[in-house]
DNA sequence: GCTAAACCTTTGACATTTGAAATATTGCTC
DNA sequence: GAGCAATATTTCAAATGTCAAAGGTTTAGC
């Protein structure tokens, strides 16, 4: 068919490709953006009315839940994705209302360490549930075909990102 | 090859789609969060290094950009999905530096336009020319099918959580 | 015209965020 | 063991972010 056209739909690709493929990635970058942005915004609202907490809040304490030793201010800033002057203030706030502790071990006085306490582990296991709950509700409609599809290919664009970040080590 | 072993393939599907199927969602949000994240760090340092300006800036600029005649401050907020209260500020501070003007329109003194300055266009249309380069390059190792089918797919998940949200309208 | 509802922006209190500088501690080197 | 680089956290200033309340303006209803 496009052969008995001579070319026809191979120029309509090439010029595709030169207009808007180009900006596919752009695209899809402001997709991915937008889409984030109304989950957190969803999820935000609902641990404030539901628990009183906020999102890094819940962030952080979700490290902290996997880890029944506690972990350094340093490894739950990178885990989280947060600067170390922002993990302090993150786990000031959480030790005031009593739900994470903070210890500084015997052999290296430079380290803190931070751990849920029994209150905190509570509340944290009623966030997770409704919150994997929120997610499976807000996906409802997509199927879970694509759904693994999306977890797989996103998995790509990250690795793709972390091999061309400028002059930062990546792990 | 499934038949001839009398359906032990489909019980693994079936254990699968129980087990882990369950946190599918979830799985999905945590890493569309952290690609988010990364990538977003990563166009905030350049833009930083490179222009001195902040991602917000920059998103608040680039509605103004398509549209010449300038936008309200309620329209600004929608469109950048932030709250009313930020943009007032944001703009302040690109006014201040002489990208942005601001301008209340005779027929409402209810309202106040934004409008990219000759400056800020000027500014702005360097800034997301690197931009979309970026984004090609951070993205170059991802196939451009995969690119496309990841904005459909995304396009799937945004409209089912818009269909989900609690207690607001959607647009 | 007056009043009340609706609309748009700003303000204020507080939490989060980054980047850079400051602080404290440890480990290494000579 | 004194000095110095490396490590880990805190502090600081400035920007961004939310939410709720307050401020003007406009529009409708009467």
């Amino acid at each position: 068919m496009a052969e008995s056209e001579s070319g026809i739909v191979d120029l309509e690709i090439i010029v595709q490709g030169a207009q808007e493929g180009k900006k596919q990635e752009l695209r899809l970058w402001l997709r991915m953006l937008s889409t984030t942005k109304l989950i957190s915004q969803e999820i935000r609202r609902r641990l404030r009315n539901e628990f009183g907490a906020t999102l890094p809040q819940f962030d952080l304490m979700a490290q902290l839940h996997r880890e029944h030793d506690g972990l350094r201010l340093g490894e739950l800033s990178k885990r989280t994705m947060v600067t170390n002057g922002n993990v302090t203030g993150l786990v000031e706030r959480l030790e005031t209302d009593g739900l994470v502790l903070r210890v500084t071990p015997d052999g290296d006085r430079r380290v803190t360490v931070a751990k849920l306490t029994k209150k905190g582990d509570e509340i944290f296991a009623a966030m997770a549930a409704a919150h994997e709950g929120w997610l499976r509700e807000l996906m409802a409609d997509v199927e879970p075909t694509i759904i693994a599809g999306l977890w797989k290919d996103i998995g790509e664009v990250k690795s793709s990102v972390n091999n061309h970040l400028s002059g930062v080590a990546f792990d």
